[in-house]
DNA sequence: GTGGAATAGTTGTCTATACCAGTTGTGTAA
DNA sequence: TTACACAACTGGTATAGACAACTATTCCAC
């Protein structure tokens, strides 16, 4: 398990060692996980070198260290991951109400040259293009549109983008979501807008643009969403 | 400098000893610090422990370590911690315009239930209630509502309230804002909030309200803008 | 029972040392 | 002058050992 031949630094495999005993449930959460000195004597190497291991998933929130008790596990990073990530579902879930969707199309394009550049592929690479009316407790709340590269999540039909999308990309893909970045925008709803969340021409209504971006920095996914006014504020807080 | 026999670490000495030599501007932005064998010559301390003091700032985001090259000063904290903090005059030098602000009246009032409860104060403490007309390159953005416990910032008055808020109370009070909360909305324009912002009646505008807290958790200040949607559009980035 | 000492376990701090790996400047050979 | 080698610096990794500080348990005296 630990090779001290390897070119990878030590600490650095025995922390992949640790995170996956958490991943696999060897290690569950809030238990103690074995001591410094335990695992400095089971792998034979330094007590020190332990210390920078379990200081760096301290640090990345993995473990938590008590003097004089041990160390101990953390809740999953997956669920931390998500949080204020604002998937719709997520979103009101966290408010209380039951979502749910209403796919209007499904398709696979070849993208246009403004969603290319925000993906980072090519003009006329194939996306996904999903329409869906977003529900909460039965009433539409916003009108969505989402482009996905289809290279990046190959597998996706009809039936399985009616789930979260985000949960199926944690549980089937193993990928996840480290960034997005969102711009929200004011404007009036025009015949269609309105007609397709029930409300009037010329209401007020929210355009929320979001690009979400996997560890790497690769963008996953252009939402565009438009969301009645009157139903929906939108919250969100800033840390540090 | 360094106190062998204290009780306080070694580690944690040499810390706030480098800490304080940035905040006295003996280490500038972007300049190398001594390196780990210099400090522990000059102390008369392991190498090890130098690093600690090191890698704990380095977490901290004072320094940035390259290997072969040395240890360097970042960006003052300061600077770093209002990024995406969303005050309007952050807001509009990172968009690359020029903001500037006209009083419209700046007073000292009993609190109303529902602001005292989002300060988290009694009803009727006093509070400066700060209203102010925001503008870019000298076009109004937005109007602007700040109401601010008076226990908290005791001497503020006309005059400073003119600077940028954040700048004053980190410079002149010591205090920093470690979260934020706001809540985004669409709207249709007053004819008074077409007539302040140069707009017409019935324009979209987005009404942004947001609770600042201090690292203790204690509400800072409240604020309600409204923004020309025309010209406005709330950017946002989201980690982790 | 309660309080306190002894004990064995934990993480925290610190030292001294060694070698590895990347960067930079300098001096020498082509 | 140019190119390469080397030396002298930087931080990065790893070891072994010591003692301090803290926690939990056990056991004994009161």
């Amino acid at each position: 398990m630990i090779n001290k031949n390897s070119p990878v630094p030590i600490y650095h495999q025995l922390e992949e060692y640790i995170k996956q005993q958490i991943e696999n449930g060897i290690l569950l959460e809030d238990a103690v996980i074995p001591s410094e000195r335990e695992f400095a004597e089971k792998f034979q190497i330094s007590r020190m070198t332990v210390r920078q291991a379990i200081n760096n998933l301290v640090s990345e929130g993995y473990l938590t260290r008590q003097k004089g008790r041990g160390t101990f596990v953390n809740k999953k990073k997956v669920e931390q991951e998500l949080q204020g990530m604002t998937s719709f579902t997520e979103d009101m879930l966290s408010r209380g109400m039951s979502p749910s969707s209403t796919l209007l199309s499904f398709q696979i394009i070849p993208v246009d040259k403004k969603t290319a550049l925000n993906l980072r592929i090519n003009e006329n690479d194939s996306v996904y293009k999903i329409k869906r009316i977003r529900l909460a407790d039965g009433t539409p709340m916003a009108l969505e549109t989402a482009y996905i590269p289809v290279s990046l999540v190959p597998g996706l039909t009809e039936a399985n983008s009616n789930l979260s999308l985000y949960q199926y990309i944690e549980e089937h893909l193993s990928l996840s979501i480290s960034e997005a970045r969102q711009e929200i925008e004011a404007s009036i709803a025009s015949s269609r807008d309105a007609e397709t969340l029930g409300i009037t021409l010329g209401d007020p209504i929210l355009l929320i643009e979001r690009i979400s971006y996997l560890q790497n920095e690769v963008p996953f996914e252009l939402v565009k969403s438009t969301f009645r006014a009157d139903r929906y504020r939108f919250v969100h807080t800033m840390k540090r």
